[in-house]
DNA sequence: CGATTCGTTGAAATAGATCAATCCTTGTGG
DNA sequence: CCACAAGGATTGATCTATTTCAACGAATCG
């Protein structure tokens, strides 16, 4: 870990509140590191040794089994995953690769126990970020159970144009990653384009236009328990 | 709540080291209570009022949208259900309703919030309960994205074989709400059960035999990282 | 510039859903 | 105790959604 590294560190979210004396337990044996796109950073099946938090960049958690896989959720700047793992000292459920170039916090599984045993603040900034991932799965697998493809995806442009708050909106990674994410084939995402055409939807590369949003709402019909982020 | 249930409560895993000052506080407010069968217990969308925790009976977790409603998990004792949504001081993100007579001890979110502040025990055994929760999630997600709806089928017979350590295994609820677990409908669930004859599965009503574990295993392609709910 | 991967399209196959009819089980009230 | 109603389960027929396979154009990268 890099000295100028600390303070950057230290204004995360995730250790706000924390004790010096705790950080800098957690720090001592921490890295930060910067890894070039598609790296496996982690496998599935292995175990926990590190907890990860993504502070640049992106990374695909994704799952296999018997030749198949599928994309489980993207990971973005300031987000810990799999801390589920570490906390119950358990092996990996899920892969990970760097989807960019990103930097990549890795912090000793039995530091992150032994300071969240002692340290009240960080636990429970832990505690809130593992709840928060908790009910994240929960809305994926709803939006899995409930929704046809189309429908996923008609929600997931609704969602994009909310959070980059234009009509035009920019795929944050590809078409195929975005597919397996959505639980379909990349043909099948193709498809589903050109279904959600007929409700003001452009397709050119990775910027999508959305023309009718009144429209494309009625169709998509978004739940603020499936959809919002926030809630 | 009874005085004669206190001591039947303070048994569970999940108050395991709480100081008796904070167990009171919890119970002072809370109740003990018997439902009959298909009683709704909370409902989605609705604020996060109460911890809930089954100590008898069974209860099922659905998640409805635009019409569909689909059967996200079933709850047996000893286990909280929406923990997330009382950490985070959040609505509910799914329903609940017994499925069949249950008792279930109702926790009011004030109390466990205040609590899970100053007993490390209790926050301690909250969050290992909310990890394991999440990591089921997980599973299920996975379960349902990578695999045919056949395929989960076998899977799950294999799971309950493994915990009714029997080659006839008994359906614990109806085949209607299986199915929507599985994510199917009731008539695919039929089918499935008819493709999976060849591996040795009759059915007789809600018991199925398995006849060649070796076979269907074969089929089935279970994963530890999916279908173990120890790990 | 050539090789590789991504994305799109069409055709065909398959998985799964829906609709309808029937059977079976279960619980209720006479 | 029986008759009947109601819901669960099964089956067949059909329809729809989705995957797979194959081919090809477009973008990307060394």
């Amino acid at each position: 870990m890099r000295p100028d590294d600390l303070p950057q560190i230290r204004e995360l979210n995730i250790f706000e509140g924390i004790s010096d004396e705790n950080f800098d337990e957690l720090m001592r044996a921490s890295f930060l590191q910067t890894f070039p796109a598609q790296m496996e950073l982690i496998e599935e099946g292995e175990p926990a040794d590190f907890l990860h938090i993504v502070v640049e960049g992106c990374v695909e958690l994704f799952a296999s089994t018997n030749g198949r896989e599928s994309t489980m959720a993207m990971v973005y700047p300031v987000s810990s995953f799999i801390l589920a793992a570490i906390l119950r000292d358990a092996v990996y459920l899920m892969s990970a690769r760097t989807n960019k170039k990103s930097r990549v916090l890795m912090i000793p599984a039995v530091s992150v126990r032994e300071v969240f045993d002692k340290d009240p603040a960080f636990s429970k900034a832990m505690v809130m970020e593992l709840a928060n991932c908790y009910r994240g799965v929960i809305k994926e697998h709803k939006n899995l159970k409930l929704r046809t493809s189309v429908e996923r995806l008609a929600n997931r442009l609704l969602r994009y144009r909310q959070k980059q708050q234009s009509d035009q909106v920019t795929l944050p990674y590809d078409k195929k990653i975005l597919a397996s994410n959505l639980g379909m084939t990349p043909e099948n995402l193709s498809r589903a384009f050109n279904t959600l055409k007929p409700y003001g939807v452009k397709v050119e590369g990775n910027k999508i236009t959305l023309t009718d949003i009144e429209a494309l709402a009625t169709f998509a019909k978004p739940s603020k328990l499936i959809d919002d982020l926030a809630i």
